[in-house]
Order: C-alpha cells, then sequence, then structure tokens
DNA sequence: ACAAATATGTCAATACATTGATATATATTA
DNA sequence: TAATATATATCAATGTATTGACATATTTGT
C-alpha cells in the first residue's frame, strides 16, 4: 500500500456518500409517508411543523413569520405561501402586530388546536411508533445527538457562505 | 408516580418528536448548502443524486426511469421532470429502449460524466468534508446504520399502507 | 426631524415532491 | 389470435423549497 492516508480517505468520503445518500432517501419516505399519515385531517409533514411549533407554550403569543421561518430553518418566502394555506384552510390567523405593523402574529385557531390536539397528535404517535420500531431509548439519544451536530456543522457552512455574498 | 409506563412513554414520544424534528431541520439544510456547492453547475442535489446513481459501475449500461426512481426513493412521475430538465442542460440522454419500447434508458452523456468527475465531485468533497467536522469513523458508521433502520421501518409501513389502497 | 439603512412580509420564477389520469407497449389468458 | 390485464412513462393539479425583487414600516445616524 503506497498511501494509506488517501485509502483511508477514500473510505471515509465513502461512508459520508452513504450517510447522505441515506438522509436524502429518508427525508422522501418522511414526507411521503408522513404526510398520509395526517392526509385525512388535510395536513402535510411541513404544516404538521408549523403546528408543532405553535402549539409549544412558549410560543402561546403566537410567532412572527421570520422567527418561525428561523425555528424551522425555511425561507420566510416559502413559509409565507404555506402559511397562505393554512390560514386558507381555516387552522391558523395571520394578524399585523399592534408594535410593529410590519410583522404578522400566527396563532392557531379554536379548530386548528382541535385539528391538531384531537386529530392529528394521535396519529403522530402512532405514526412515530411504526417509525421508530427496533430504536432503543439509547439509539433515539444518539440519532438526535448526531442529527443535531449534523444540523450545526450545515449552519456554520451556511452562514460562513452568506457573509462572502455581501 | 401512579403510572411510570405512561412517563417513559412521553418521554419516548417526545424523543421521537426531536428526532424527526431534527431530520426536517436537517435536511432542509442539506438541500439549502448542498445545493449551493454545486450550484456553479447548474446542479441541485436531486441532479447530484441522479448523477451519482447513473455513474456507478451497475449502472454503466443506463437504467430505466422507473428503476432508478425506486433506487431513489421518488415517484417515478417526480423523476420525470428531473429527468427532462436534466437532458434540456445536456447531463444526460434518454433513449427508448430497443428491448421494451414502453421503457426509456438513461445514460450520463459525455458532458454530464465530465461535469459529475470533473467539477461536481471535488466539490462535494469539500462539503462532505465540511458538514461532517467532528464526526469520527465511528460515528459515520453508526449514523448510517441508524439511517437505514428507519428507512426500512417507512418503507414498511409505505408497503403496508400500499396494499389498503387496492 | 429627516435621509439612509435595515427589517418584515409577499410576489414571481424556477425546481422538486406528491397523487390521479392517461397514452402506449408488453404480457397474460381465454 | 383476440381481449384483458399489467407495465412504463408522461401530463396535470397541488404543495413545498429556493433566490431575487419589491412595497411598506421601523430604526439609525446626522
Amino acid at each position: 500500500m503506497v498511501n494509506p492516508n488517501s485509502t483511508e480517505q477514500n473510505a471515509r468520503i465513502d461512508l459520508a456518500n452513504r450517510l447522505f445518500f441515506r438522509l436524502y432517501q429518508c427525508t422522501n419516505m418522511l414526507h411521503k409517508t408522513g404526510t398520509r399519515a395526517v392526509e385525512e385531517e388535510g395536513l402535510t409533514t411541513q404544516q404538521w411543523a408549523v403546528l408543532g411549533a405553535l402549539s409549544r407554550p412558549s410560543a402561546s403569543e403566537g410567532m412572527n413569520v421570520g422567527d418561525l421561518a428561523k425555528y424551522l430553518k425555511v425561507s420566510r418566502q416559502n413559509l409565507s405561501g404555506v402559511l397562505s394555506r393554512m390560514e386558507r384552510d381555516g387552522n391558523i390567523s395571520l394578524v399585523t402586530s399592534t408594535q410593529d405593523r410590519r410583522s404578522k402574529i400566527i396563532t392557531m385557531t379554536t379548530e386548528g388546536r382541535r385539528v391538531w390536539e384531537r386529530e392529528a397528535l394521535p396519529k403522530i404517535k402512532n405514526y412515530y411508533e411504526a417509525a421508530l420500531v427496533n430504536f432503543s431509548t439509547n439509539d433515539l439519544t444518539h440519532m438526535v445527538h448526531y442529527l443535531l451536530k449534523l444540523l450545526g456543522n450545515m449552519e456554520s457552512i451556511d452562514s460562513s457562505e452568506e457573509i462572502l455574498e455581501e
């Protein structure tokens, strides 16, 4: 073996390749099977993420579009479209803030909260159980840890590129 | 504590919730930062996945649309659109199969292979390194293992629902 | 106070994702 | 062989994602 470092590097790239490919596949399947789990409520995985964010105690007073976009790691422009569909469907309401008339405060409607708590959440729990068969609590903890680490690295890439664009 | 099982169950659901939320965030960031890494070549993460699939030795004779869709875990209809854009850009070519005139055989063009090998791959390697900072080989192996397990579970959900639809 | 800079949300163009419907080609079965 | 069933790819409608451009509101700086 002439250059063992090169071989090690290739093995690492191969692992990286598999990791990102499986992540890509996982997401496709998550959106497909996840959306199917809540389709009777007229929801999608993205709308489920929005309702999940709004149902947190810390969001009891509502959230504005920009903060919610940052929380979900999507663009304001994308979220804007999702929110207008959710408003159309009666699950959320957008009200211009009195403090800052540029902002719109997003809150769940009574009906939206009912749909979320009574209909969606029980189905989501069933979905979680089916999707996490054979995962021990330890496995779950480790995987969340890895995802967080990966997320942090990708955020570093993102923010370092934003600076260059100026 | 009246019902310790219920508490354990809630802790598990909380972990599941975090896992899927982080997975959702990771994917958003993967497509955002990954597409940016190969945007000079006019590629996206999806097109990168297609070229990656076609560059495998086992695909040297090309693949048809259905098999490639299964491999990538996307719908034929979706892939069809991606492929027409890639054909438009000159990176792949679609030719009706002589064996089965329903099938179209997808292959990389010479230009597509050049773009993939000479331009995209070096950038992808840099992207991998940046995204996987602080991941040991052991971490990578474990994470791939978890993603594969999750993928298998979601495929079970998917196929069990397909049967019910008939 | 007023001009410039920044923050906030939305519109537009493009790409990717789903399911449902459809045209054509092949395979099966009577 | 002819009718039926299945396989393959694409078109259409809808939802989700990006960036770029823009109108409006607030903040900053002079």
